[in-house]
DNA sequence: CGGAGACTTGACTTATATCAAAGCGTGTGG
DNA sequence: CCACACGCTTTGATATAAGTCAAGTCTCCG
């Protein structure tokens, strides 16, 4: 799909205009000049639950960003071990910049919408417009003490402590728009049992078995097994360790 | 330390002519007249074992080279539990640009020579010099797949395979100018063992138990506690599971 | 030589994994 | 519309890898 160009609303694309990627994500970097120019070559699609989009160790030859839905990345072992080593939400950019091969598998954990680019198209706006280049900077930055973050949990924290986390970073991450020191919250889980074992090395009879712990304690409700309602935020906080 | 300017070797600073930080780091991407800018507000300073140079959550006013040692990056939880986050050898460039609070701790591992910037010049000198930034993305996204990397073996191996997975990055990091496909290897390990328990997210008994494993196994040989030789890296490589 | 910190080793405990079975919800075909 | 099948989840019983507690030993230094 190559997108109309609107030479009345600033010389914006029409499908940039609402977009959240424009908004809070990368594209923000960019100029209309450069926003027209990426936008001609850009594609939107959607994606089914459990579609691979990049594998590991595979030459991707495109970035794209979340409009929404939730993206796993993942690595495995030779045995099938998996371990979930981060989620992205909307309007993270995905792709590995400066590297042909992926180092990681991202796939679709929920419906996804992306808006795709060709690796090259990005690679030449960064060299002409260095903010992008901040901006993806930045959201590298981000995502390195996220990971970080994410070790203390799967290492040191108990089943207990990384299920009532995995909790709250689903609460403050899956609609970003929200006051992320919101006293309640109710989101649908991105992730079944078996991913969320993924994500906190655990395995997804030990994850199920916290939920309903959580559950039986009053902290959560849970209906249909994936929707969940937290009344309140900091009894939740307080079940994450320190 | 304020570093003299020899005008005769192209406008070089003499102190960074032969600095592995110039050659293989981050003052690579810099010009000369930058490079002497920068020079003259850099200090040079070597730093004990155990010492802290930089405190989660505080405020840090400078940046820095690793020239020599080993730092270890940290999180902790309130009652004590520490995962050791990532490790920085030479040449490193060490600090968290764009934030005033360091979302991690960093400590002196070995004994490290450092050489450091305030803060403010080299952000300064980012702004000018957009290879300089361009550089520090690199090395950010390299931490980023190595800390995603390093979330598999935290989670997602066994305590054997902890171990000898860490003896591994260890004997390819500790001297990064030995070919990293070298079939053996000789390194005095930059961490004690409750260090290294840190790091694999294990108690350090279990560490001792797994490493006189390796040694009664011939795939190791240990002197003074510390001193570690390995004849035949893919035997090792073996017992890292995949 | 002696003392302190780092390390090893052994005996026992425990959190989480593993194995097994049954329950639930949703979509499909009769 | 029912039923049946499939995938996901819950729950129970048992096993085990790693943790905990407790001596000791080794090394390095003063």
């Amino acid at each position: 799909m190559t997108v109309q160009q609107d030479i009345h609303s600033s010389g914006i694309p029409v499908l940039c205009l609402s977009c959240e990627a424009r908004h809070r994500g990368a594209c923000g970097a960019l100029d209309p000049d450069h926003l027209v120019g990426l936008a001609k070559t850009s594609w939107r699609h959607k994606i089914e639950p459990g579609v691979k989009l990049i594998g590991d160790a595979e030459a991707v030859d495109s970035y794209s960003n979340v409009l929404s839905g939730v993206v796993k990345l993942t690595k495995s072992l030779s045995d099938g071990r998996q371990q979930i080593v981060g989620l992205q939400f909307a309007p993270d950019f995905l792709g590995r910049p400066f590297k042909v091969e992926s180092p990681i598998n991202a796939e679709a954990a929920t419906v996804v919408s992306l808006c795709s680019f060709p690796k090259a198209a990005v690679e030449r706006i960064m060299k002409e417009a260095p903010e992008l280049e901040h901006r993806l900077f930045k959201q590298t930055l981000i995502e390195l003490d996220a990971a970080r973050e994410w070790m203390v949990t799967v290492g040191r924290r108990t089943a207990p402590e990384k299920v009532a986390s995995f909790l709250l970073t689903i609460a403050r991450n899956i609609d970003r728009t929200v006051d992320p020191a919101a006293r309640s919250a109710r989101f649908d889980l991105p992730l079944t049992r078996v991913d969320i074992a993924d994500f906190l090395a655990l395995r997804f009879e030990t994850v199920s078995r916290q939920l309903t712990r959580l559950r039986a304690d009053g902290i959560i409700r849970i209906e249909n097994n994936r929707h969940v309602t937290v009344d309140n935020m900091s009894r939740l906080e307080q079940r994450c360790g320190g």
